[in-house]
DNA sequence: AGCACGCCGACT
DNA sequence: GTCGGCGTGCTC
C-alpha cells in the first residue's frame, strides 16, 4: 500500500505547515485545496491540505493518519489558496489563521451532517425565484458612462466611482452587474458593502433586479445554517452575485468576474482584531490576481484611493449631479458658537430651524457623535472625576439607566450620591451626549415627537430596524443619533440635519482623524433632502455648529469641495510624509504593567536594524490601559512596501523565538496609531 | 491558541 | 485528603 504526505495548514498561531500520513492509492486520493480532519494534539480539527508530498522529515513515531477528507467538498482553488497565502504573508499570519477561521463554523467540526445536508438543500434549489425583473431606471449621461466602463472592462481594471450621496451610484453598479451577468453565464460578482444591516434595501434591489440569479449574503449576524448554505451557493458557484461585509473578500467565488467595493472609504472594512486586514486591499489584489475589474464607489474616497485615482493607477469616473430629478445638495452652513451661546447645546439659530421644521411637518436630525448623558461627572468641591478604575478613561453617565458606564471595559456603576474622594453631594455632569441634548429637546419642544437612536436605545435585536421605520413612516419629528443615522438611510421628509460638536476631531493627534470627519459630515449631510425639493420650495439645510467656523474643513463641507479638500490633505501628507506616501506598521504589546510591555517593545526594537526601515520609539498607546492591561506600540516605517514585507518577515521570525510572555501582536498598514 | 501535565493552597 | 490555581511545554 502507498502512502503520501499531506502537508496541513492549521488553525494555529504556529507558523508551520503539519504532516500527515493519508493511503493515497487504496483510498479516496487527496488533493490539495481540500479539507482533512487530522489529530491534532488531544484533539481533532479540521485543517486545510496546502501540499501533497512522498516523504518527511518528521520522525515516523510522531507522523499520524489523517482521519477523514471533506471529499464531498470541491477543493478549494490554487486561486483561492493564493489569496489566502497573500493575505497571510502581507499580515504576517500563518496560512491556517487567515484560511480557517473564514470557512463556515460547520466544516470545520467532526461530522459531515451539516455539510451534507446544506449540499442536498442546494442540489433541490435551482433559479432563485421567477418573475419580471424590475424596471431598470433610465440613467443620466455620465452614469451611463460609468456603467458601461465598468460593465464592458474585462481585465484588472480598478475603477473610483466618485460621486455625492444621492448621485445613484447603486444604479451604477446594478447596470454594470446586468451586463456583465448577460454577457457571461458562469460569473461570479461580489459586492462589498460597510455594514449590511445599514442596507437592507440593496438587497431587496438586487432580488427585484435579478429575479433569476441566485444572490448569497455573508456577513456576521446569519446564523450558522444559513452561513453554510450561502458560503457553499458561492463556492459552488450557484450564487452568481454575493453581496456582503468585509469577511465576505474571503469567499470561494470560483468564477468571479468583478468585484464592488460601495463606500470604499468606510473604516468597517478594516477589521480591527485578530487578524487585521484591509478587506478593500485584499479586494483590489485579488482583482489584479484574477486580471477582473473592480470598482471602489465613495463620494469622499479614501486618500489612498484618490492618490490611485490621481497617479492614474485606478481610473476615476465621476458622477457630479444627483439622481432624482430636481434634487439638489443641501446647503450647509456654519453657526457659530462663540457668537451664538449654544443652550442645552442648541444654538438659537439651530433652534430656530428645528421649529421650522416642526411648523412645516418635516423631519430634523441632530448627530452627535457621543452616546450617554454626559461623557464624565466631577465633584465641584474637590475636582474629584468619575475616572474607570479599570481603563484610563471616564466612566460616562448614563442618566435613563441610573449608571456610570465605561465604555471600554463595560464596568458600571450606580451613580454616587456623594463625591467618594470628600462626601460632597453636589456632582455635575460635564459635557453632552445624546441622552442629554434628548432632554433638552422634550423641554425645548414639549409636543415634538422625538427619537433617540444610538447603540444604548437599540439594544434589543431589531429594535435598531424598528426605530428607522418608524422615522421612514414619519412618526418622528427630530431624530437625534450617532453615527448609527450617519449611513444609508434615505429619509424622504428630512429636510434639516443639525452638527453638534464635530471640533474635537479638528485638533486631534491622529492624522487621519480630519479625513475621517470629513467624510463623516458629507455623509450625514447627505441624509437631508435625498428626494425632490418639497412643494415649498425650500432647499434642505444642514448646520453645522462650531467654535472654528474659518476652519478650512469647514469650508470645504460648506462648498461640497471634496477635491479641493482632499488635494490639500495629500499635499499635506505628502510634505509630512505620511501615507500614502509612506507604509506602516505596528507592534504592540500589552502587560498588566506598562514597564514590561515597554520593556519586550525595546527589545524587539534592538533586533529591528534593516536598510529603509524607520523604527520609533515605544510609546504607550493613547488610551494606555483598558480592562487592567496596559498596553504600549512600536510604530515601524518604510517609503517601500517591499522592504517593510521583507523586514517584518524576518522581524517576526526572530520576535517568536524570544517565546515572551509579554503579548503582542502586529499590524500591517494600522488605521488607528 | 488549546490542552495536558504538574506542583502548591483552602475547602467538602 | 481533593478541587483548582496558572506556569511550562507540546502539537505532524
Amino acid at each position: 500500500m502507498t502512502s503520501c504526505i499531506l502537508k496541513i495548514a492549521l488553525d494555529t498561531p504556529l507558523n508551520v505547515f503539519f504532516d500527515y500520513n493519508w493511503p493515497c492509492a487504496d483510498s479516496t486520493p487527496a488533493q490539495i485545496g481540500q479539507l482533512a480532519l487530522v489529530p491534532f494534539g488531544s484533539r481533532e480539527v479540521v485543517g486545510l491540505i496546502v501540499g501533497i508530498a512522498e516523504t518527511t522529515d518528521v520522525p515516523p513515531d510522531k507522523l499520524k493518519d489523517a482521519l477523514a477528507l471533506r471529499s464531498q467538498l470541491a477543493p478549494l482553488s490554487a486561486q483561492w489558496l493564493a489569496l489566502a497565502g497573500f493575505a497571510a504573508d502581507y499580515y504576517q499570519r500563518p496560512l491556517g489563521e487567515v484560511a480557517l477561521p473564514g470557512l463556515p463554523k460547520n466544516l470545520r467540526v467532526l461530522t459531515t451532517v451539516a455539510l451534507d445536508r446544506a449540499i442536498k438543500k442546494l442540489d433541490k434549489q435551482n433559479a432563485a425565484h421567477d418573475g419580471a425583473p424590475s424596471d431598470m431606471p433610465a440613467l443620466n449621461p455620465a452614469q451611463q458612462e460609468a456603467a458601461d466602463a465598468i460593465g464592458g472592462a474585462q481585465d484588472f481594471a480598478p475603477t473610483l466611482l466618485y460621486g455625492v450621496t444621492g448621485s445613484g451610484k447603486t444604479e451604477v453598479y446594478l447596470q454594470a452587474c446586468a451586463q456583465l451577468l448577460a454577457r457571461e453565464a458562469e460569473a461570479q460578482i461580489l459586492i462589498l458593502v460597510p455594514e449590511i444591516n445599514l442596507t437592507p434595501q440593496l438587497e431587496g434591489n438586487i432580488r427585484a433586479r435579478f429575479p433569476g440569479v441566485m444572490l448569497a449574503t455573508l456577513h456576521s449576524s446569519l446564523s450558522e445554517g444559513e452561513r453554510m448554505l450561502h458560503w457553499l451557493a458561492a463556492h459552488q458557484g450557484k450564487a452568481r452575485i454575493v453581496l456582503g461585509t468585509r469577511l465576505a473578500i474571503l469567499a470561494s467565488l470560483p468564477q468571479l468576474k468583478l468585484i464592488v467595493i460601495d463606500e470604499e472609504h468606510d473604516p468597517s472594512y478594516k477589521q480591527q482584531e485578530g487578524l487585521r486586514y484591509s478587506a478593500r486591499d485584499l479586494a483590489v489584489w485579488r482583482a489584479w490576481q484574477l486580471g477582473i475589474p473592480i470598482v471602489l464607489g465613495s463620494a469622499t474616497p479614501s486618500l489612498e484611493s484618490w492618490h490611485h485615482a490621481q497617479s492614474g493607477r485606478y481610473r476615476k469616473l465621476e458622477l457630479r449631479e444627483r439622481a432624482v430629478k430636481d434634487a439638489v445638495l443641501p446647503r450647509v452652513k456654519l453657526l457659530d458658537m462663540e457668537r451664538d451661546k449654544p443652550k442645552d447645546g442648541l444654538t438659537s439659530h439651530l433652534i430656530a430651524a428645528l421649529k421650522l421644521r416642526m411648523e412645516r411637518g418635516e423631519q430634523s436630525l441632530l448627530f452627535l457623535n457621543r452616546r450617554g448623558y454626559a461623557p464624565v461627572i466631577c465633584c465641584e468641591a474637590c475636582g474629584w472625576i468619575s475616572n474607570c478604575t479599570r481603563c484610563t478613561s471616564f466612566m460616562v453617565l448614563h442618566k435613563p439607566e441610573h449608571r456610570l458606564r465605561c465604555h471600554h471595559c463595560s464596568l458600571e456603576l450606580r451613580i454616587p450620591r456623594h463625591c467618594p474622594d470628600c462626601g460632597n453631594v453636589d456632582l455635575q455632569p460635564l459635557g453632552r451626549g445624546t441622552q442629554r441634548v434628548e432632554e433638552g429637546l422634550q423641554q425645548l419642544f414639549p409636543e415634538a415627537r422625538i427619537l433617540r437612536i444610538d447603540a444604548d436605545s437599540t439594544r434589543k435585536k431589531g429594535s435598531a430596524q424598528e426605530a428607522f421605520d418608524s422615522v421612514h413612516r414619519g412618526e418622528v419629528d427630530i431624530l437625534i443619533g450617532t453615527q448609527m443615522v450617519a449611513k444609508g438611510h434615505d429619509f424622504k421628509k428630512l429636510t434639516l440635519v443639525g452638527i453638534l460638536n464635530p471640533d474635537t476631531a479638528l485638533f486631534s493627534q491622529d492624522y487621519r482623524a480630519s479625513e475621517r470627519l470629513f467624510a463623516q459630515l458629507m455623509q450625514v449631510a447627505g441624509r437631508a433632502g435625498r428626494a425632490a425639493r418639497t412643494e415649498g420650495g425650500s432647499v434642505s439645510e444642514v448646520l453645522i455648529q462650531t467654535r472654528y467656523p474659518t476652519h478650512a474643513l469647514y469650508a470645504a463641507v460648506v462648498g461640497h469641495d471634496y477635491d479641493q479638500f482632499a488635494g490639500s490633505l495629500l499635499e499635506e501628507r505628502r510634505q509630512a510624509l505620511l501615507p500614502p506616501y509612506l507604509f506602516q506598521a505596528l507592534l504592540r504589546a500589552e502587560a498588566p504593567k506598562l514597564a514590561a510591555a515597554i520593556e519586550f517593545l525595546e527589545l524587539a526594537k534592538s533586533y529591528a536594524d534593516y536598510p529603509g526601515i524607520t523604527v520609533n520609539d515605544p510609546i504607550p498607546m493613547s488610551m494606555t490601559r483598558v480592562y487592567n492591561v496596559d498596553r504600549a506600540q512600536l510604530l515601524l516605517e518604510s517609503s517601500s512596501r517591499p522592504a517593510m514585507q521583507a523586514f517584518l518577515k524576518e522581524w517576526l521570525a526572530t520576535l517568536r523565538e524570544l517565546k515572551s510572555r509579554v503579548k503582542w501582536s502586529l499590524e500591517v498598514d494600522p488605521l488607528d496609531i
